[in-house]
RNA sequence: GCCGACGUAGCUCAAUCGGCAGAGCGGCUGAUUUGUAAUCAGCAGGUUGGGGGUUCAAGUCCCUUCGUCGGCUCCA
């Protein structure tokens, strides 16, 4: 469903197909949002028009002098639908702006727009009826065509999405060309909610959030047991991969804030407080902790690469409005890290970070991932620190490393930061959503802010490259996807706990027990569930619960010195030894924690 | 932060025009001793997010505040 803003490098088959099918359905979305305003219109003659737009999801129209209840949705939906019944033709003509001025004597906005432009430009004009649009773009040839039509929201939005200017009232639906594609689009809006890990998270009691601490995460210990793993993988990664682990403070001088640069850009995000009359800042990143580390004594070409790694926790004052469960919080964990290199290392260190982060990622089951390359904006304002040939050296040498690892990517423009270009690595989850969790960049700023140093072979002092990079990005994020990728049906190897015991009747408690411990002495995560209740309630329980495996015992069992085990997912239990049955898990656990 | 909606028992939800706050699940107690997704019965559970107001009377109307959801802006 969702198609990202950048342009692929290379196009297949499928993505082709896929485009021009895009390119049919913007049509019928922007022919969409011309009659949501007619409907509009009709319905509430007051409203002045703002501006009308496509997006991934469908199409909106921006409304001023307009207040709407939810209620209001199905009005507006009934009028669109009779307006589409009258089969009404869209006819796009040019005027002169003079002639186009009359058109819109009422309204203020498209007066603006029309007032911006050159007096002697021509203007293309759609017509529906008598009703009149800027618009230049092709539509449908009749409203008929429009096979189905649904309205979802309504919200603010900022007039040329500036937010000095005053907020409009957003009208967001989305068209088809019949209900049948319709009905597939609200079953996979009900799929998406059955994923959503604010649910999961509760019904798995994995965390919780408190009004006394917005956008703060609770973890049960469920969820912390989940966390630890994640955590004990990425440390086994990381010490393979050659990195140090290091772990420097959350509160910081805000003189380093100054010097780092964050504090010009981000102080307003940022958390400070006072002590002894010094000003402090609650770290909204790692970065300058790990350049007090380097900084502890004299490098030499021989220490680098000098890779070190850094779980920290971090806080950041993100706006009330953008709070949204795991994905957007105020204090999470950043699995970051910080490579200090000789340049003529560049290459092959982009290339490790970026085959890390696949077959990091991919253990946790993604498979399908995208790239990007994030680089400065056409229009090269001041904003960029560093020239323009360590700019253009940057990009190119990103792209190279991608190229040379045989990655497609597409181009970000504008994306890059303004310390350095960057490498986005977006992983595509089971509902087709896109989702960027490593990135990795490139940094003019720091080492010359803080005046980094190395010894080169000729004994002379040279500034390193530093590379900033993250992996999975925010772990209370990377929870979230994860849990929304899986539905909550979290792999073996992470499932919080990996196993429940189940005797029959209270006369099987005893070996229950004994299974129990056994598994528990293995550090196989397990329960034993022998409350009085009945057998098909307590499998509904583990089920529910999500837990992996079902291990039943009654008669059969004791009497052989087995266990019957089921998957949560499958019909058929077999019969087990029980260290058969400890060595299967210890088997998929053993590389990765 | 801005615009809008929402907030009722642990959870999911009901309560007509302002007129006695309710159900299912979960919990507790008792009976049931179960072979792979809900055994039966009884009981408890509430300052309707917090504060203020209007009214004979407020879950319901108004103000305010906190939080959540959707959208905007932002996301080092």
């Amino acid at each position: 469903m969702i198609f990202t803003k950048h342009t692929m490098k290379k196009k297949s088959k499928e993505m082709e197909i896929m485009t021009i099918m895009q390119e049919q359905r913007n049509i019928l979305w922007h022919s969409s949002l011309h009659i949501l305003a007619v409907a509009v219109k009709r319905l509430f003659p007051g409203a002045k028009l703002g501006n009308g737009q496509v997006t991934d999801e469908g199409f909106f129209y921006d409304f001023d002098d307009l207040t709407v209840k939810a209620s209001d949705l199905t009005l507006i939906q009934d009028e669109m639908e009779k307006i589409i019944d009258e089969g009404i033709k869209y006819e796009n003509k040019i005027f002169q702006i003079q002639q186009a001025l009359n058109f819109f004597r009422n309204e203020p906005y498209k007066l603006q727009i029309l007032q911006r432009m050159d007096k002697n430009e021509k203007i293309s004009l759609c017509s529906i009826g008598d009703f009149y649009d800027i618009c230049s773009q092709s539509h449908i040839n009749n409203c008929e065509n429009i096979g189905a039509i649904k309205l979802l929201s309504i919200g603010g939005a900022y007039w040329m999405g500036n937010p000095k200017n005053q907020m409009f009232t957003r009208i967001s639906g989305i068209a088809f060309e019949n209900q049948e594609a319709l009905g597939e689009f609200i079953a996979y809006s009900e799929l998406l909610k059955k994923h959503d890990h604010r649910v999961i998270g509760k019904q798995l009691e994995l965390f919780s959030f408190h009004p006394q601490a917005p956008g703060s995460v609770f973890w049960h210990e469920n969820g912390l047991i989940l966390r630890n793993l994640i955590i004990s993988y990425w440390r086994k990664v990381h010490r393979k991969n050659g990195f140090r682990e290091i772990s420097t403070p959350i509160l910081l001088d805000s003189s380093l804030w100054k010097q780092s640069g964050h504090w010009d850009h981000y102080k307003q995000s940022m958390y400070t407080t006072k002590i002894e009359d010094k000003e402090y800042a609650i770290k909204p990143m790692s970065c300058p902790g790990s350049i007090l580390y380097y900084l502890e004594k004299s490098r030499s070409y021989r220490d680098l690469p000098l890779k070190v790694a850094e779980l920290g926790l971090v806080h950041r004052n993100e706006l009330s409005g953008t709070l949204h469960g795991l994905m957007r919080v105020r204090q999470f964990i950043q699995d970051d890290a910080h490579i200090f290199i000789c340049p003529h290392q560049l290459s092959e260190q982009i290339q490790q970070v970026i085959k890390m982060s696949v077959d990091m990622i991919g253990e946790f089951g993604f498979r399908d991932f995208s790239f990007a390359v994030s680089v400065r904006s056409s229009e090269k304002t001041g904003k960029y620190l560093g020239n323009d040939e360590q700019w253009e050296r940057a990009e190119a040498t990103l792209k190279s490393s991608l190229e040379a690892l045989n990655y497609t990517y597409c181009i970000s423009e504008g994306d890059a930061k303004f310390y350095g270009p960057s490498i986005d690595i977006m992983i595509n989850d089971c509902l087709g959503r896109k989702w960027q969790c490593s990135t990795l960049q490139l940094d003019f700023n720091l080492p010359q802010r803080f005046e980094l140093e190395y010894t080169d072979v000729q004994g002379k002092k040279q500034t390193p490259l530093m590379l900033h990079r993250t992996l999975l990005g925010s772990l209370e994020r990377f929870i979230g996807i994860l849990l929304e990728h899986t539905k909550g049906q979290l792999p073996l190897w992470l499932s919080p706990i990996q196993a429940a015991v189940i005797p029959i009747s209270s006369k099987y408690s005893e070996y229950g027990n004994t299974i129990f411990r056994m598994l528990e002495e293995k550090s196989v995560r397990a329960v034993i569930i022998d409350s009085e209740e009945s057998l098909s309630k307590r499998i509904r329980q583990t089920v529910l619960f999500k837990i992996p495996y079902i291990v039943v015992l009654g008669e059969r069992e004791v009497s052989n010195s087995v266990i019957s085990v089921r998957k949560a997912d499958e019909d058929e239990s077999s019969v087990y030894n029980i260290q058969e049955f400890i060595d299967y898990i210890k088997k998929v656990e053993r590389y990765r924690i």
